[in-house]
Order: C-alpha cells, then sequence, then structure tokens
RNA sequence: GUCGGGCUAGCUCAGCUGGAUAGAGCAACAGUCUUCUAAACUGUAGGUCAUGGGUUCGAAUCCCAUGCUCGACACCA
C-alpha cells in the first residue's frame, strides 16, 4: 500500500547499501497493537551484515532517517515503528471514501474476464438442506467478490436433475407411490420414497438393479420415464425457487446435468479418438494412474453415463461458451478426488485449460458429528433453519425496538442475514456441527452485530440531517478513531485477499473486526457534538456505514438504515 | 491400507508472506442506559498453541515422525 511504500523509501535512503526497496518492503509489518507504531520494521537479519546489535540498528535507523511525513518514527527494541500523519491519512482515507460511496474498494484486476461458478446444485427430488446452503451463499458472495474485483462471474446452477438416483426414485414411485401424494407435498413425499427405497433395497440388492435399469430407460428416451422426470423436475424445482427468493440469489444459468444428455458424445469421442477410453470389467474407463488418481469411469457396463461424463460435457461446453479466465466449482471438499480425475482427464485429452479449472471446496456440516444424509433421513431443513430464524429477529425486534417501520421486512433481513453471514463468517474448509442457536444468535461476531453497528451510525446520520461531506474539512486528531480510520483503509486490499483466497470469510471478518473498532469509538465518543471536528467525526460515521453496507452486500447480506 | 483436511482458552474460532507480552466471540464473574438504538461498551478470570524431533537470530506458523479425529477411495452424486 502507498503507506507502506512511503515507509520503505525512508528506510531505503538509510539502507541502500543493505537491502533494496522491495526486500524492505516486503519485511515491513503491522504491530500487534497501535500503541507500537502503525508500521514496523525488524532488524534483525541486518545483524549480521552490519555486526551490530538489532536493537542498536534500530536505534542508529532511528537517527539516521528522515522523520518529514511521519508523526514520528521511533526505535522500540529491535523495531523501528513509524507513526502516520493521523491527521493527513485519515483525512485522506475519508475523502476517498466518501467520493466513492458504494465503489469504494472497487478495482479492475479481472478485466470483464469470464468465470463460471458452479454453485448451489441442489438434487431433484430432495429438500434443500444446510449443507446446500454452503454452496449457495459462497458461491454467490464470491460472484460479488469477483464483480468488485472488476470479473465478470456466471453463477450456474447445476442442478442435479440426472442420474441413477431418478430411476431408483422411479421404481419406488412405481411400487408405492400416488399422484395425489406427490401433488400435496412434493419434496417430502418424494424423499420418503427415496428413503425407503434405500431400507428396503437393504434386504433386496435386486431393487437396486431396477433402479439402474430405471435410469438407463430415462436416457434411451423411454416416454414414461421421461414424463416422470419431468414431472419430479417441476416441482422441486418451484420449490427451490421458492428458497432462493428467501435468500435474494439469483443464478445466471438453470443447465443442470440433464442440459448435458445430447452434448456426452463429443466427450465419448474425443477420449477415443485420444486413445484414452479402455474398457475395464465391462465398463469404458480412462486409466489415471500416472496421476496417482483412481479411475475416472466414463461409461457404465450397461452404457449408461455417469456424474464425471456429464461433468466433463459441462466443463467443454462452459469453455466453449464463456470462454472462461478460470471456472469455479463450489462443491463440498469430500468431492476433491472428483475434481482432481476432471482436470486429469482433460488435460491428458490435450485441453491445456484444464488448468483453469478450480474446485473451491467447503468443510461438512455435521449433526452430532456425522455428516448429513439424505437416505438415513439425518437431515436439516433449510427452510426451517430460515423459518427460526425470523422468527426470532421478529421477536427481537419486537422487543427492542416495537416502534419500528417495516418490521416483517426488517425481521426478515436481520434473520435470513443471520444465517448467511454465519455460513460464511469462518474458513470455508472448516466444518462445523450444525447448532441452531449458535446459528441464529444476534449477539457477538455476528451478522446481526454488524447490522446493528450500521443501523446505528444511520441512526447518527439521520439525525445529523444527512449532510454531504465530501468537500468539509475531515481532518480528524480524536486519537480514539484512528483504529476505525486505519480499518476502513485497509478495505481496497481485503477486497483483493478475499478473491485470492477465494474466501468470503475475509470480508466476513473484515467487517466484524470495522464493527468492533467503530462501536468502541463510538461508544466513548459524542459525534453530535458542536465543535471544529464536527464533520470529519460525521464522515467518519458516514464513512463506516458505507463500507459495512458494501462488506455485507458482498457477502449476500442486507444492511437496514434501522432495525 | 492409501490420499486429503483438522487438532490454539470450558465451547466456537482468529492469528496475512515465520518476528515484539498468542487474540476475539460465547459461556462465567463485576460494572455502564435522564445524554447519538444496551442486538452495545468496559473490566476480571481463563492457554504446556495435540505430542516428539529438526531448520532458524526467532516457530502456533516451515520440515519430518507419532497420536487422535473427520472425509474420500470405479459401475451414487
Amino acid at each position: 500500500m502507498d503507506n507502506k511504500l512511503q515507509v520503505a523509501n525512508a528506510l531505503a535512503t538509510v539502507l541502500k547499501d543493505q537491502l533494496s526497496v522491495a526486500d524492505i518492503q516486503n519485511k515491513i509489518e503491522m504491530p500487534k497493537t497501535s500503541d507500537l507504531g502503525d508500521l514496523a520494521f525488524p532488524t534483525f537479519m541486518l545483524a549480521k551484515a552490519l555486526r551490530k546489535a538489532p536493537q542498536q540498528i534500530a536505534a542508529d535507523i532511528v537517527a539516521e532517517i528522515d522523520q518529514t511525513g511521519f508523526e514520528k518514527v521511533v526505535a522500540t527494541g529491535p523495531y523501528v515503528n513509524f507513526f502516520l500523519d493521523k491527521k493527513l491519512v485519515g483525512a485522506n482515507i475519508l475523502h476517498e471514501i466518501l467520493t466513492d460511496g458504494a465503489a469504494y474498494g472497487n478495482n479492475t484486476d479481472g478485466e470483464m474476464r469470464n468465470v463460471p461458478i458452479d454453485m448451489s446444485s441442489p438434487n431433484i427430488a430432495k429438500p434443500m438442506s444446510m449443507g446446500h446452503l454452503r454452496s449457495t451463499v459462497i458461491g454467490n458472495a464470491l460472484a460479488n467478490i469477483l464483480v468488485k474485483n472488476g470479473y465478470n462471474p456466471v453463477k450456474i446452477n447445476h442442478l442435479g436433475d440426472w442420474g441413477t438416483q431418478f430411476g431408483k426414485l422411479m421404481v419406488a414411485y412405481k411400487m408405492w407411490g400416488s399422484e395425489a401424494e406427490v401433488k400435496a407435498d412434493p419434496i417430502n413425499t418424494l424423499v420418503g420414497y427415496y428413503v425407503r427405497f434405500h431400507e428396503e433395497a437393504k434386504a433386496n440388492p435386486e431393487l437396486d438393479d431396477q433402479g439402474r435399469a430405471w435410469f438407463k430407460k430415462l436416457e434411451d428416451g423411454d416416454v414414461e420415464a421421461q414424463q416422470l422426470w419431468k414431472w419430479f423436475r417441476d416441482e422441486s424445482l418451484q420449490e427451490f425457487l421458492n428458497i432462493y427468493d428467501q435468500l435474494e440469489i439469483t443464478f445466471d444459468s438453470f443447465n443442470g446435468e440433464a442440459f448435458y444428455n445430447d452434448k456426452m458424445d463429443e466427450v465419448v469421442n474425443l477420449l477415443e479418438d485420444k486413445g484414452l477410453l479402455v474398457e475395464s470389467q465391462g465398463a469404458q474407463i480412462v486409466d489415471l494412474e500416472k496421476y496417482n488418481l483412481p479411475v475416472a469411469m466414463i461409461k457404465r457396463t450397461d452404457g449408461a453415463t455417469l456424474y464425471m461424463t456429464r461433468d466433463l460435457a459441462a466443463a467443454m461446453y462452459r469453455k466453449r461458451e464463456y470462454d472462461f479466465d478460470k471456472s469455479f466449482y463450489v462443491v463440498g471438499g469430500e468431492q476433491r478426488e472428483h475434481f482432481q480425475q476432471l482436470k486429469a482427464v482433460l488435460k491428458e485429452a490435450g485441453l491445456a485449460w484444464a488448468d483453469d479449472i478450480e474446485h473451491i471446496p467447503f468443510g461438512l456440516i455435521t449433526v452430532d458429528g456425522k455428516k448429513l444424509s439424505t437416505r438415513s433421513g439425518r437431515i436439516i431443513l433449510l427452510q426451517d433453519v430460515l423459518d427460526d430464524a425470523v422468527k426470532l429477529a421478529n421477536e427481537q425486534i419486537n422487543d427492542k425496538n416495537p416502534d419500528l417501520a417495516n418490521k416483517e421486512q426488517v425481521a426478515k433481513e436481520v434473520g435470513v442475514g443471520a444465517v448467511i453471514f454465519h455460513d460464511l463468517q469462518n474458513e470455508r474448509m472448516n466444518s462445523f456441527d450444525f447448532n441452531l442457536a449458535e446459528v441464529v444468535r444476534f449477539e457477538g461476531d455476528t451478522g446481526p452485530y454488524v447490522q446493528y453497528s450500521n443501523a446505528r451510525a444511520n441512526s447518527i446520520l439521520r439525525k445529523a440531517g444527512n449532510p454531504d461531506l465530501v468537500n468539509a474539512e475531515l481532518s480528524l486528531t480524536d486519537a480514539a478513531a484512528w483504529d476505525t480510520l486505519k480499518l476502513l483503509g485497509e478495505f481496497p486490499a481485503t477486497v483483493r485477499r478475499a478473491l485470492n483466497d477465494r474466501e468470503p470469510s475475509v470480508i466476513a471478518k473484515y467487517a466484524l473486526h470495522l464493527s468492533r473498532a467503530y462501536n468502541k469509538y463510538y461508544a466513548n465518543s459524542k459525534i453530535l457534538v458542536e465543535d471544529n471536528e464536527k464533520d470529519a467525526r460525521l464522515a467518519l460515521v458516514q464513512a463506516v456505514s458505507i463500507v459495512l453496507t458494501e462488506s455485507l452486500r458482498l457477502l449476500g447480506v442486507h444492511a437496514p438504515k434501522e432495525m
């Protein structure tokens, strides 16, 4: 950052015989607490060359360095600590945020290149669980973060609308089902059939064969199978759309697995031409021994296709359709090997862009330490969680702010926001055991805490008459505001890091830190008092609101102005 | 068995490319609402960073080994 460069340049004039500006810049770090300064340079690595103690070196540097432009430069033990000019730096940050508004932190790194994101992808005829929430909200946040970094994301809901499970479902429906029952409560009824199928198949493995046979019929265009499939799919999609509506998440494409039915010959032919397709135990496979991976199965013994076949077709279609820069797959970590295989097969086929395919895995949500599973009935319905959260938010509002206008709307934004934020605040790969009380908490490190911080900031701005402060005097000498100002200045770098790490949690944690710093400031400083820094304080409040609102937006969470 | 993830305070987790006394939240205890929304703020207490080696001026962070745990391992997705 600019400040870092300023420090590095100042140091370079003293250390030009030892280190380059780039080297110095690399070594500069941020002290743990701001009473040690804003940026620090450790001198350990110069000890050998200069044959002096690090403490002495730090003291010597301070004696020689030009301190112009800094509040002060001091030696603390083996460190040279730099204190920035708070008035100047703070005013610059505030001015930039007030000028840019929601565009603060935008960059053009992506040069508008396409990045399809395979996300959400629920299975037809199964309810949406907490597990699908992860892929959905991580994918959505990454899409927002991509836009912020100048990319053009394409949100693809790769619906699980094809595969052997439909054969099984059809067998179950024909044995135990009724049309009226399904129509009354589609997904719950269908999933009931599915669970029963698996129970009965344990004692009667012949059912599995029947399931596979019906899937084969479906692939071969059997009329009854196709009608059933379409019916199950339509009913399911309606329920999914309802949930996406509540989450306010939209997609650019609903091309699921079935979409690739007529695009798989291309894959099979390509693999055949390259001599990669071999027969093994009656099935068609690609050997991946040289990648130290298990074989990729392309066609079953009965000729039906598999997940891998459809994913290969999808990858090729997306390359052709979007000419992507990167192709993201927000899919659970347990499928890691599948994506390694996918890339390996494409690579073997001579497609260099295979390297641009990126699996973005996430950890498991468990119940009582065990993996969720539709088959076993161990499942947490997303709708139930959302309902609970909104209900609780409603109670909270009636308790704390009963006169609030738009109560229903705000309760939705807070309740749903809490659930989304909870899923995004920790590192993707972390697994967590589901705990409703934890998910719908509104205190401490939570989404509502961030929302509340923003709502209070807006309350002050309202009281001040929402002044336009872009051209006001924005110098702030109040030391209590400094931590907040510094954090505000770090937002653009945070936006970049979130994308580089493919980690929405980077944004979530930033929002929590900024909220905490601001709340601390706000609790101890009076904003609305008439003195010559009132505009600057209000500008700080406004900047906090802008950046918190934008952070939440990136995560897919609303920032109500009142709550 | 092979491969991968995890192991930091009672619980849930931070800790950026190795650096200054290891930080938050929850829970516990003690405070703060006649003053900009107490969904907040302040303080107290709480840690052999799984274990054992190694590299380094310096390791929670890098390397090796061990343990525990979760997950994946061709006709499911």
